[in-house]
DNA sequence: GCAAAAGTGTTAACTTTACACCCATGT
DNA sequence: ACATGGGTGTAAAGTTAACACTTTTGC
């Protein structure tokens, strides 16, 4: 590793902050990922990030640079892991504190609120590239978070609009941890664990029987949850 | 807060490692806490930590606290959580990378080998004092998360001595978890589980019936979860 | 021989799985 | 009227939970 003056006092002891942004779309669970304008692996694909602040906290920094992109706040959003090897950023000890969101990819267009955004784009996760740095650890390391967080929090209803049908939430499932579901038994386990509840509306403009939509009550959810009960999928 | 050119140079953009380190003994669950022998907090309980070292990569320093503390290596040893807010530290940004260790406590005597081992003890999880920093989230953050993790990892080994029996292991989730297990049940399902190994030896110096020394084979484990199979007491 | 913990089986309650047809709607 | 996905029940298999007595050993 090369360093000198100006890249040491540049990037000894920085940190910046990595957010592995999620949204599940047509079927697919897809990352928001930008195409790298600066120096260092100019024009690859990298997970969205940022140097800390030094006036700001870990997950405001997180928070910021979701909304950077996406105008959102209030997102579900979550410290992954950090990483800190020696070697991790080409130009000096960088340590990345990584973070996972995730969003309802219908709620918002892509509006650039940073020099950035005008190159973010979604990608499907069975098809990421190479990316800069150590960020397909860091995808890897988000990908099976949720994977394993999906079966035991109830972290699904993030991904799909406020009103969905039962069947987009099966779908949701069937393709995140790539198994099949039957549908009968899945619709009887979700409905008697009693919190979702059918909003009186059904599906619009499909060319067959209209789904009821429900919602996802999370203020039920948390009561059960302080009852003792444990989501289990 | 208050920042002379001093405390800016040397606190500005750093980075500790704080480990959180567990072991089991007579029953209950333990924390190895130091006193501090520095200036902020002195004389007041704290994990063990460190500033990281520039050519040392975060799982190592980790280690190297654990190693220093207790002469203990290859231990089971996780990355927790980052903590970076901007007050955490009085005398500018600090931010600390925690880990836990899960260490047997009667494989070792604790050896004073760095200058703060003089002062470190094993305090019960359950008889915590305020520490230092934030360090009381710290702890408690570490606890939440071998507690959700001992029921579908097979981490609670990691604290018994190589071999146990099988009440020891019962006892172990038992209080940990602070639930009373039926020990007929318990006893059944763990032995089906196939990865357990009696060693052919039996308790000495007990003044009752000896129980059966048992041990976990890991290999064996690794095979069972490869195959599809979940831990689940 | 007695105190103390080790070790062991059966049944009922509950949960999970497998499986197929009729229904509502748009074209 | 037909194509498309929506919506529903039952029985068998498997899992979990509840429960009490005999065995071994040291003193």
């Amino acid at each position: 590793m090369q360093k000198d003056g100006r890249m040491q006092q540049q990037y000894h002891n920085t940190f910046s902050i990595d957010n592995v942004i999620l949204g599940f779309d047509s079927g697919e669970l897809k990352v928001l990922l930008i195409e790298r304008a600066e120096e260092t692996f100019i024009g690859q694909m990298a997970l969205p990030g940022n140097l800390v602040r030094e006036d700001e906290n870990l997950d405001s920094g997180a928070a910021r640079i979701l909304f950077e992109l996406t105008g959102l706040e209030e997102s579900h959003l979550e410290q992954l892991y950090t990483f800190g090897d020696v070697n991790r950023h080409p130009l000096g000890r960088v340590i990345t504190v990584a973070y996972y969101s995730l969003i309802r990819i219908q709620d918002f267009n892509l509006i650039p609120r940073s020099s950035f955004a005008r190159k973010a784009s979604w990608v499907k996760v069975s098809e990421i590239p190479s990316l800069a740095f150590d960020h397909n650890l860091i995808v890897n390391k988000a990908l099976k978070r949720i994977r394993g967080k999906l079966r035991y929090k109830p972290i699904g209803f993030d991904l799909l609009p406020e009103k969905f049908t039962l069947r987009q939430l099966q779908e949701l499932y069937e393709s995140i941890l790539q198994i099949p579901i039957d549908t009968r038994n899945f619709r009887k386990k979700i409905i008697t664990y009693d919190f979702l509840v059918a909003c009186g509306e059904k599906q619009q403009q499909v060319s067959h029987r209209a789904a009821k939509l429900y919602h996802f009550d999370k203020k039920r959810y948390q009561e059960l949850e302080q009852q003792g009960f444990n989501f289990d999928l």
